[in-house]
RNA sequence: GUGGUUGUAGCUCAGUUGGUUAGAGCGUCGGAUUGUGGUUCCGAAGGUCGCCGGUUCGAGACCGGUCUUCCACCCCA
């Protein structure tokens, strides 16, 4: 017998419900993209290698799937590193070729290469998997598909007051209650950097406080002296482990904390805008917090930071991501493009509405009727009526084989489906079908030329 | 990349200190006088115990390696 199957390492099958469930997160989201304006586009699954390679700190390209170069890759390489069994050496000599990483990188690729034929501000949406080498958890696997929505070309703070609502109309649309919108500027963390005299650990310092929901405050400043942030500074920033009030008064917090860099009293400008014009507007069922805590990884963000976090009720952080990135396309030589966008982390808000069970059902009605197949002359009657259903849009089919009736109903349970239509010697006889409601098992006779009629009701 | 964890029938799991033909529930398939499912009853099929190697008279149980799963770091969606 043949070796069993597999799959790789954090990669997955979706059956036909999976299907069916992702495209109902994927419409809806979709569908919210293009009310508020943004177009769709797609890159290629791959990319040269140079156009990834670099863009994600260190930590990434060790993440990054390398494509092996076709034909006899090897004789190009060179001797010394081959022998020297320099991997990073060798890699670039083998491989040209790399997996999408993220959509943001491929996008900023994209906007330098059309430039001329691009409409600024380009407001642009993509949907499609990306893959990291990544070790895989629950909600992490190593190809995923991340939905992006960002604007290029506009530095006005609308954009980040249209993403907070943007999060909000998605998550509203999809039942999902209680989303908290995390909201903090860079520039607010270069600010206190800057006031305590720590601008050069300002990455080791901003990740340490992202920290503090998990490892609490004595964790985080454990980890900020490890880090070489001396024990005065961090007692500067002591009130950033106990801050809480109102989004107002937060703000006031920072700005007084921040009363010594200019920076820092940007961000706080900025964030007030932000969160000032969301408090005129209003929010259909998010929230939108201030949270100093905030780092996110990426360290290209130059202004806010977005964090979308589950409600509290299920375990599962956080649910979408984005941020401002003033000189996103610099990279590729198209300066002073600013650039804000956010993420949807589609595998999470999956597990998130599965958890709560917020799948609407008909997302599995994948067939509406049946016809129980009785044999030739049956059959045929019953493709009569069925060409009728389906050229009006309804998803029906017949059972292709004359088995057994319970083998038929047993099929049409197992497939949800809700209505089986029976037509058998007597029915075909009489020129009428019977018609069953499975979820309550009442059967009606109906003439065939009434077919349509019952079902518009 | 570091440390740990898991792997027995399609699924969820039992399997005593290593000892004959490896079990259950659910599911699947068949049947209960052949035109009705979701309930019930009867019966059947289905496993080289993740894979490779080792220890042993003997391994599903022990040891090594490898893959996989999940978890904590790292990082991140």
């Amino acid at each position: 017998m043949a070796n069993k199957p597999g799959i790789p390492k954090g990669t997955r099958d979706f059956s036909p419900i999976e299907i069916a469930k992702r495209n109902y997160i994927f419409d809806t989201i979709k569908k919210h993209f293009q009310g508020f304006g943004f177009q769709p586009i797609e890159t290629p699954s791959f990319e040269n290698s140079d156009t990834l390679m670099g863009k994600y700190g260190d930590e990434g390209d060790r993440l990054i799937f390398k494509i092996l170069n076709s034909g006899d890759y090897l004789k190009k390489t060179n001797e010394a590193d081959l022998a020297a069994k320099d991997s990073t050496k060798v890699a670039s000599q083998i491989s040209e070729k790399a997996l999408r990483y993220d959509l943001t990188v491929p996008f900023a690729r994209y906007v330098v290469m059309n430039q001329n034929d691009i409409d600024f501000p380009f407001k642009r949406f993509q949907i499609q998997p990306v893959w990291r080498a990544d070790r895989p958890q629950k909600g992490r696997y190593r190809e995923f598909f991340q939905c992006d929505a960002d604007v290029v070309g506009s530095k006005s703070l609308w954009q980040e007051v249209e993403f907070v609502q943007l999060y909000d109309a998605v998550f509203t649309d999809l039942a999902v209650n209680g989303v908290t919108i995390k909201m903090n500027n860079r520039k607010i963390l270069s600010g206190i950097a800057e006031v305590i005299g720590a601008q050069d650990k300002l990455i080791d310092f901003t990740v340490a406080l992202d920290k503090l929901d998990k490892i609490g405050e004595d964790g985080v400043k454990k980890e900020m002296l490890e880090k070489g942030i001396s024990e005065e500074a961090i007692t500067k920033v002591q009130p950033l482990f106990n801050f809480t009030g109102s989004n107002k008064e937060k703000l006031a917090q920072l700005e007084s904390m921040l009363a010594a860099s200019v920076t820092g009293l940007k961000g706080v400008e900025e964030l007030t805008f932000i969160a000032d014009s969301i408090e005129t507007l209003g929010l259909q069922t998010a929230t939108l917090d201030i949270d100093v805590t905030l780092a996110r990884g990426l360290n290209y963000y130059t202004g806010a930071i977005f964090e979308v976090a589950a409600p509290k009720e299920v375990k599962l952080g956080s649910i979408g991501g984005g941020g401002r990135y003033d000189d996103l396309t610099g990279i590729f030589g198209l300066k002073d493009i600013s650039g804000v966008g956010i993420s949807f982390g589609l595998d999470r808000i999956f597990l998130v509405l599965e958890e709560l069970g917020l799948f609407p059902d008909t997302v599995n009605n994948s067939l509406e009727v049946l016809f129980i197949n009785f044999g030739e002359q049956e059959a045929l009657a019953s493709f009569k009526l069925m060409q009728q259903l389906r050229k009006a849009g309804y998803k029906a089919d017949m059972y292709p084989d004359s088995a057994k009736p319970a083998k038929q109903f047993k099929y049409a349970n197992k497939r949800n489906v809700p209505y089986v239509i029976t037509i058998g010697s007597q029915e075909l006889k009489e020129n009428c079908f019977t018609f069953k409601n499975m979820k309550t098992g009442e059967q009606t006779t109906y003439g065939f030329e009434q077919i349509l009629s019952i079902f518009k009701s």
